[in-house]
This record gives structure tokens, sequence and C-alpha cells, in this order.
DNA sequence: CAGCATCCAGCTTGATACTG
DNA sequence: CAGTATCAAGCTGGATGCTG
């Protein structure tokens, strides 16, 4: 009976204790998302990298490098200069990851006209209260 | 010059200001990645999709369904018998964005022994301080 | 069952200031 | 340039209680 073993995954995002939940967090979330987005365009510099990810605090940034970094997903390359320069690029693992994510990320503004249509509908309906 | 124009998106998630930023929060917020994933999978009513998302509480949940209908992702059938029967069902744009979050999530799953290993090595590394 | 309203602890975030 | 440290504030999210 259990000749052909149902290949099942030890990791579900959907358990509450599953430490997926947690990298899919640092992955998805709202500067993770954005920060991969950025790099898989090519390597950055910290501070080209705030540029692009308009809005996000050094603080922010920071942290989520931090993160991103220690899950394998980006690789921080630092020269020991003067003033300081450091990289940052995606590892293969990042790459694979960022592609999916921008894949997603261009879904959802290529339709973002359906998205505002259908708010105004909802809103209109329930506008009321 | 300009005879092949070059298809630019009006909309674009590295702006700060730009709305679709606050819609693929929705959906790859904590909840929302968490709820689209469980309801590609088929429709389903209220409690029960409490059950699939392992941790989130009722308030969350309602909180995520409200944004994602809002946004038409997710369509919300309510029957009037008593007691109240509602079912949540992707609407096809749901779908098509479910899809690739669950290839982002079966990504990660599928190498989070990778990750917990860079983890080790990064606390490890740096583990001294 | 399917939810909304309220309260509030605490985590997240952004400013600001400082270091190498 | 590339960050870290600190602090206040605000939003997130859980618990609880109630409605239809």
């Amino acid at each position: 009976m259990d000749g052909i073993p149902e290949q099942e995954l030890p990791y579900d995002v959907f358990a509450k204790a599953c430490p997926s939940r947690g990298t899919l967090e640092h992955v998805t979330g709202r500067w993770g998302a954005l920060t991969l987005g950025a790099l898989h365009e090519g390597s950055l510099r910290f501070n080209a990298l705030r540029r692009r990810v308009d809005g996000v605090s050094e603080k922010m940034l920071s942290q989520t490098l931090h993160a991103l970094e220690r899950d394998g997903l980006v690789h921080r390359e630092a020269q020991p200069t003067n003033p300081p320069r450091v990289d940052y690029e995606l590892t293969p693992f990042g790459h694979e990851v960022a592609e999916r994510l921008l894949g997603l990320i261009h879904l959802v503004e290529g339709r973002m006209d359906d998205v505002l249509a259908a708010r105004t509908r909802y809103d209109e309906t329930r506008g009321g209260r």
C-alpha cells in the first residue's frame, strides 16, 4: 500500500509552525518583493537600491537585505575601499524567486485598470455605508 | 522616432505612489497569499478557510477577504439561509494570481532545506556577534 | 455559521543622529 | 558611501463580546 508514497513535501506554508512561512514573508513582504525585483535586473549598491525602491528607509532596506542574505537569496559583496563600496546581487536561487515575483508583479501591474474598476464598483455597491 | 513606442506600462510598483503597490501587498501579504492559495483549490466557506489557513484570526481573515474582494480577486457568494452559508471563490483574475503565487510558494517550500542551511551558515559566520 | 465592534499590547516603521 | 543605534508613533493583529 505505500508502494507509491505520495511524494509529500516536508514543508507546508499552510501550517502555522512551518519555517517556510517565514521565508515566504521575507520574499513577499513589502520591501522584500521590491528589493528582489530591483536586483533581478543586476547588482546594485546600497544607495542605488534605496533610490530604486522608492520609499524604503535606510533601516528597512538594511533589515530586508540582511533577511534575504540570511535566507540565501542575496549575496553581499563588500569591497574594503574607502569610501566603502558594497554590491548586492541575487544568488541563483534568488533569481528564480525574483523571476516568479516579477511575473506576479507584472500581472498585477497589467491589470490595475481592472482592479481599480472593481474597487469603484465595490465601493459604490456598499458605498452608502 | 517614436514609431515603435516602447509599450510603457502605466503602473509601476517601484514608484511609491503607484496603486499597484497596494494591490501587490494585498496579494502577497501574510494572509492574502495563503488565502488565495487555499481558494485556488476550490471555493470554501468562511470557517473552512479559517481552518485551512492555519493561524489566521477571524478578524484578519475577514479583513483579508474584503480587501481581495474589493480588488476583484475573490467572489463572495452568500446564501440567505439559516444558518447563513457563505462561499468564497476566486475570480478568473484571482486564479491567475493564485497560480503564480503557488508557483512561488512551492519553489520556496521545495528549497527550504537550502534556506535553512544558508541560515545556519550565516549565523555561524557572524554567530560570534 | 458568519461575521462586526471594541480594546489594547506590541511589533513595525520612519526620523534622527552617529560611526567607520 | 554604507551602514548602526535609538526613540516615538502608529498600525497590526489577537482576544473578547455581541448580532443576525
